[in-house]
RNA sequence: GGAGGCAUAGUCUAAUGGUAGGACGGCGCCUUUACACGGCGCAAGCCUGGGUUCGAUUCCCUGUGCCUCCACCA
């Protein structure tokens, strides 16, 4: 073996090999039982950072462990370029805009510009050693993900559970087009709160003016003394005059403003709600492009109405005062607008009628750690509308939709039509209702998430060619906690709805990997430390180990500090592993020594604890437990038996060899590359594999453990510590020679195994001076 | 505003109903044939207040601080 470990070269070497030998492939054709996983693909949008590092070697060092256990280990890699990250990226790059060169064109464009950040991030991936089969790659905006998509839509509205409706829509005025909540972003702007006198003691306080003429309610508290006496009553609207009536409401702040708020259809989500709940007319008043409608001021924007309704008020003697405020206005992320909400007509997947089924599908997940399951429950608990599924985008997956020209019904592609886009073909049939062979395409196109809560049934091939057999349900998704109520929740709806099943049996939800001061990697914020050079500096494993720290779930600093000591773990098996090679043998007989049959007891209890940790998704808690034996096996057995190596007593050869060869195995779903290293040096000749990573989990053997030696190792380590804290004292070398040590007390065995690690030259029994505490022996020391 | 999580030495963290283990840093000793990228040792810590208990860092409540998600922003 070579003196030192040189990760890079190593890690060339055997990644090389996996893919070469293809150990981590699954087996389509096997037998063996199947281990899936739900991988999340990552966005692309250009970077990668610690934090995905951090999350998807949790997933690993499942997979790598369940493959041990002799699963066939299905885990897939997946892209979302099907998106408005990927969309805004292929934008920039090519300085294009995606309507500009349509949208067949768009898309390959982003697969072309995928398939460069996927060469990226694979590169990424592999060296960090994340044990995908990329023979399973898929991407959401592929001709797979569209049919699977499309077909969703379809077998959805056979089970009606999609609907079209009008309704209020969040709206982006300049890029005229329904944006989702996710696509919003706070930004603060000064406004001016008016008082606005709509009668004598009913003074509204807004922000809005420009709004009066779509005012259709007003609203008080219910518990405000001052103002409840209005309830019921009808009140004028200043200049537009429509008369409105008072209702009582819990969701008015009676403290805020004057208390009394009026509706208008819409100037915010508690209009929406309010109009939803009183079933309040709709008045539309503004266009597409934030125009507005009323003779009164037609034409203008909202700024310059909101200015002129102002003036005419102020001058008839309807404001009463006015204050400047500073507030958080929503606004599109993409181009800065502040939205308006509009009525237009949407595509809907009715849900909320579910939320019973959707608690009870949460429930038959196993969920690690469990108090995320809580967020499930939140959110569903939470919900108020059904799931609203069309975006006015460009780039995406179109709804395979037309509508008949006369009677505007619509129309659905043929499932063997599939993938269609409707705005370049026409339906093969009549409308079902009138006949007409006149269609208008749907320009709308599907919600990311309606792809995106896919993955289980685009993995399994559901409605493709070959589909996948013993994959679904799947058996694992790992996430990360931000999006349970998005991609967890949506992806359960749609499987459920599908194949009537929960789509995994387990959850592994992971944190967020941050910066060292605990912040999240943002470009923005120039903290993002990006894998490669940390790899290239300290190797693969020794970063894979700064991520298999952290309890399940938690949030986890960066910490160089956490690399260098897995650096310095991977070291020391490297150096365990060189005084193994030198001090193997083919003896394999049943050692009689305490310390050897303490040593096979103390792993044999390892390797039942930690299968145990692993089975209950606690790979930290299993990384711990591992490296915590190793060091004390290198500290403490390797210096009990050098005496024996070196001298003449019994060997321990086998011993040395099977308990590290356990450790190593133990270790390699956490460090891939220095324990497979170890192994094709030391132990691939005898076992015939071609990487450790398909050997088998190490074997619990409950008969190997004997109690009594397990007690009298204790015991001896007890007096070593002793004896070492005693040689220091005197600033003795630890290895300097003693003379003699006394023993008195209950101590059959290891008197010679304290002699050879101490270098004492006569270890007998005899009295006592002083007393090794927790063990009840006393010794004498005589130097 | 709602929900959830976290709070342990200078820093990062672990376990635990009977006063705490590790890592980095600090100090000191040891060039021992796997390893000085090492070994051994020393100093240094349980957020505030209340409750349950013989006893709480651990369980419960409250406050405070930090983080995440959701909602609001008339």
């Amino acid at each position: 073996m070579h003196d030192s470990y040189i990760s890079k070269e190593v890690e060339d070497k055997l990644r090389k090999l996996w893919t070469d030998e293809g150990i981590y492939k699954f087996d389509s054709e096997s037998k063996k039982q199947v281990y899936s996983i739900d991988t999340p693909p990552p966005t692309i949008s250009g970077l990668i950072h610690m934090g995905h590092v951090f999350s998807y070697s949790q997933a690993d060092f499942v997979a790598r462990y369940k493959r041990m256990r002799g699963f066939n280990v299905f885990y897939p890699f997946g892209f979302d370029n099907n998106g408005l990250p990927t969309e805004l990226l292929v934008e920039k790059n090519n300085n294009i805009t995606a309507e500009k060169v349509g949208r067949e064109k768009f898309i390959e464009l982003v697969e072309k510009e995928t398939k460069k950040y996927e060469d990226i991030y694979k590169d990424v991936w592999t060296h960090v050693g994340i044990s995908v089969d990329w023979s399973l790659l898929y991407s959401t905006i592929s001709k797979e993900a569209q049919i699977t998509s499309q077909r969703s839509f379809l077998e959805l509205s056979k089970l009606n559970r999609v609907y079209r409706k009008e309704t209020p829509t969040i709206w982006c005025p300049k890029c005229k087009t329904a944006v989702s909540q996710m696509e919003l972003k706070d930004k603060m702007v000064k406004s001016k709160f008016v008082d606005i006198r709509f009668k004598d003691d009913v003074i509204i306080a807004t922000t809005r003016p420009e709004l009066l003429p779509a005012v259709v309610a007003i609203f008080v508290n219910p518990n405000d003394e001052k103002n409840r006496k209005h309830v019921g009553k009808l009140v004028r609207v200043p200049i537009f005059g429509q008369e409105v009536k008072v209702f009582a409401d819990s969701r008015v702040d009676p403290k805020k403003g004057t208390g009394i708020v009026m509706c208008s259809t819409f100037g915010d989500l508690t209009d929406i709600e309010w109009y939803k709940a009183y079933d309040l007319d709709l008045k539309i008043e503004m266009d597409d492009k934030g125009r507005m409608l009323n003779e009164y001021f037609k034409g203008m924007s909202v700024k310059e109405a909101r200015e002129k309704i102002t003036e005419d008020l102020k001058e008839k003697g309807y404001v009463l005062g006015d204050k400047s405020i500073e507030h958080s206005v929503n606004s599109h992320e993409r181009c800065g607008t502040e939205v308006e909400f509009l009525v237009k007509k949407q595509w809907f997947v009715k849900y909320l009628d579910m939320k019973k089924d959707l608690i009870d599908l949460g429930n038959k997940l196993k969920w690690h750690p469990e108090y995320m399951h809580v967020r499930y429950d939140n959110w569903i608990n939470g919900l108020q509308w059904d799931w609203s599924i069309s975006r006015q985008r460009y780039y995406g997956i179109p709804f395979p939709v037309w509508y008949c020209k006369k009677c505007d019904e619509p129309v659905l592609a043929e499932e063997s039509e599939l993938p269609v886009n409707p705005m370049e073909t026409m339906p093969k049939k009549k409308c079902a209702k009138c006949g007409s062979a006149e269609f208008a395409p749907e320009y709308d196109i599907m919600d990311t998430w309606m792809t995106s809560s896919l993955t289980p049934l685009i993995n399994t091939r559901f409605w493709l060619d070959n589909p996948r057999k013993n994959v679904y349900p799947m058996s694992l998704r790992p996430q990360a906690h931000d999006i349970i109520s998005f991609w967890l929740f949506t992806t359960v709806v749609k499987c459920y709805l599908h194949t009537g099943k929960v789509p995994w049996s387990d959850v592994l939800i992971s944190g967020h990997g941050l910066d060292k001061h605990g912040k999240p990697m943002h470009k923005s914020l120039g903290n993002v430390v990006e894998p490669l050079p940390v790899i290239e500096k300290y190797g693969a494993d020794a970063l894979r180990h700064w991520a298999s720290l952290s309890r399940l779930g938690e949030d986890a600093s960066f910490q160089e500090k956490d690399v260098i000591s897995g650096a310095k773990l991977v070291n020391k098996l490297w150096n365990v592993a060189k005084f193994v090679s030198k001090n193997s043998s083919e003896n394999i007989k049943k050692s009689n020594n305490v310390v050897d049959r303490w040593m096979l007891s103390k792993t044999m209890e390892l390797i039942k604890n930690v299968t145990m940790e692993f089975e209950s998704y606690n790979s930290a808690g299993a990384k711990r437990l591992i490296d915590e034996f190793f060091w004390s096996f290198c500290d403490n057995y390797l210096e009990f038996i050098k005496y024996r190596i070196y001298g003449n007593g019994d060997k321990p050869d086998y011993i040395l060899s099977h308990v590290f060869f356990a450790i190593l195995k133990m270790m390699a779903p956490f460090l891939p590359y220095v324990t497979d290293e170890i192994y094709l040096e030391l132990y691939a000749k005898d076992e015939g594999k071609k990487s450790i990573h398909v050997t088998d989990w190490p074997k619990y053997e409950e008969n190997l453990i004997d109690g009594n030696s397990l007690e009298t190792g204790d015991k001896i380590l007890r007096i070593i510590s002793y004896i070492r804290q005693w040689k220091h004292a005197r600033k003795m070398a630890l290895n300097a020679e003693i003379q003699k040590l006394e023993i008195e007390g209950d101590l059959e065995d290891g008197m010679e195994d304290i002699a050879g690690a101490m270098k004492i030259k006569n270890v007998l029994k005899g009295i006592g001076e002083e007393e090794v505490p927790g063990t009840g022996i006393r010794i004498r020391i005589v130097a």
